[in-house]
DNA sequence: GTCGTGACTAAAC
DNA sequence: CGTTTAGCCACGA
């Protein structure tokens, strides 16, 4: 017979078998997996990235992802639409000298996107 | 539950 | 150009 004494962690086991990962996670994942995609000396603005990802809506969140855990992602290659850097003051200044470093050019106060907008893959032919 | 806030965005003025 | 407004999602008070 069976041991009647509950298995320590049984029950989170049982949820990460059903659910897998959460959708929120999912999202998540998506969203690091496109910021890594993008090359450098390339750059994608809150939007794209979200799309790319499979979340249209989400621009916020990939805000949010940047804000709170940016390691292992290439963070300074994600701009407001239109090229704008969206920091504020220092930070923006370290964004605006890590993308130059990168070959990105400025035209003004906006990234050059016409030159180094990153074209994600997409399931369109042309 | 509501409410305010934020590395957002598009539109309107 | 700049500001405001409305829509959007996640989070914390």
């Amino acid at each position: 017979m069976r041991d009647a004494r509950p298995v320590p962690g049984a029950k989170l086991k049982r949820r990460i078998i059903r659910d897998g990962l959460r959708s929120d996670e999912l999202r998540e994942a998506a969203i690091r997996r496109v910021i890594r995609s993008i090359p450098k000396g390339k750059v994608a603005t809150y939007g794209q990235v979200a799309a790319a990802a499979g979340y249209p809506l989400y621009h916020r969140l990939v805000a949010r992802i940047l804000r709170s855990d940016a390691t292992g992602l290439p963070w300074q290659r994600v701009l407001g639409a239109g090229g704008q850097i969206k920091l504020r003051q220092a930070a923006a200044y370290e964004q605006r000298l890590r993308l130059e470093m990168e070959g990105v050019k400025f035209k003004g106060k906006r990234v050059d996107m016409q030159a180094h907008q990153h074209r994600f893959r997409t399931w369109e032919l042309d």
